[in-house]
DNA sequence: CCTTTGCTTGACACCGTGTAAAGTTGACAA
DNA sequence: TTGTCAACTTTACACGGTGTCAAGCAAAGG
């Protein structure tokens, strides 16, 4: 899992094979399959494995304690400076999505959680009462959700070539440019 | 090329092998090869001929006419609009970029030309004087352009289930809240 | 000493794209 | 009438990547 996502990181998550992996981890093509019955498999599990280096749940634990404007601030700081840790493997699940039902599913479960994310910190402005009116919960958690899409980080990111910092600076303001009231 | 097009319209640009779309079209799978030379190429082909068809150009005669806010407004439905018509051939693309490079070149050729409809929708705002101080022509470009993505169209129209009325609504309220001061 | 565990090598099936070659059919022309 | 050309057919195969299968090997440990 090591040498997956360290290969997936250096490459952005397009055209890494698994003999590319297996070479990188030391070991014959035909091992990582022992361990991982297929592609999908081992990029989850490398997937989950890196939420555990990481602790996910530490990092998120400031914009959950914050609340109102400053919490939605909080979660798309948190989670904007989470999506490049976890973009390559992201990547190459999503190019897996179309052929592999397995890949599908696993990141359709991953960004169920940031929907969550997305979720909470909407519910945290509505208790303030700063929800602009032609929203409801649902339709804005959409909006956010949309919005802090891995695809669009890597289209600011990559194609714009905006900096992580303006990422994150930009994306704030227009979470609250189109959210708060 | 209307082969291509019906069965990319209906499968939504995934899973659709040359053999389906030869059988399609009532030739066989090398036929197809002696008129078009890669995958990428018939891909291509296809998606000029559709804006052939649906002559692109006239469709965005009127956000062209128009200046300022109403600008935006307009070319944000034109190309919202237009989105779903080609966005199986778009996902076709899309789903081959990353291991083929003349996918990868032709798609981002007609995403640049969506990115200069953007510039000038911006362009017409700044003429006016109505684009927020906090933007240049473009970062708002990179914004609006981000904004109006396919890929942004696909997770509000099928994993948030908006319809297309409601996205180009509230892409329409989004531009303005975010871009116009 | 024997078994188990973790690996190795090597071969192969499947799929989809793309290439190659030889043959068929029909239209049009000298 | 014969010949040629263009569009297409059938058949076969190479390649790359995933996943399967089988036989074998080496070291650890009861």
């Amino acid at each position: 899992m090591r040498a997956t996502w360290k290969l997936l990181e250096k490459s952005g998550g397009a055209g890494v094979r698994m003999s590319d992996i297996a070479k990188a981890a030391g070991i014959s093509r035909q091992a990582v399959y022992l361990h991982f019955p297929t592609r999908a498999e081992l990029l989850t599990s490398t997937a989950r494995y890196m939420d555990d280096v990481h602790n996910i749940d530490g990092s998120l634990a400031a914009s959950r304690a914050a609340s109102g404007v400053e919490r939605l601030d909080l979660w798309v700081e948190a989670w904007g400076n989470y999506i490049p840790k976890i973009h390559g493997v992201g990547r190459a699940l999503i190019a897996m999505r179309d052929t592999d039902e397995a890949a599908a599913a696993a990141w359709g479960d991953r960004m169920q959680a940031v929907r969550h994310g997305c979720e909470a910190a909407i519910g945290a402005l509505e208790k303030v009462d700063r929800l602009k009116a032609e929203f409801t919960l649902e339709t804005a958690t959409d909006l956010l959700w949309s919005i802090l899409s891995v695809e669009m980080w890597e289209k600011l990111r990559f194609e714009c070539g905006w900096s992580q910092e303006d990422y994150v600076l930009r994306m704030q303001r227009l979470a609250r440019n189109s959210l708060v009231g």
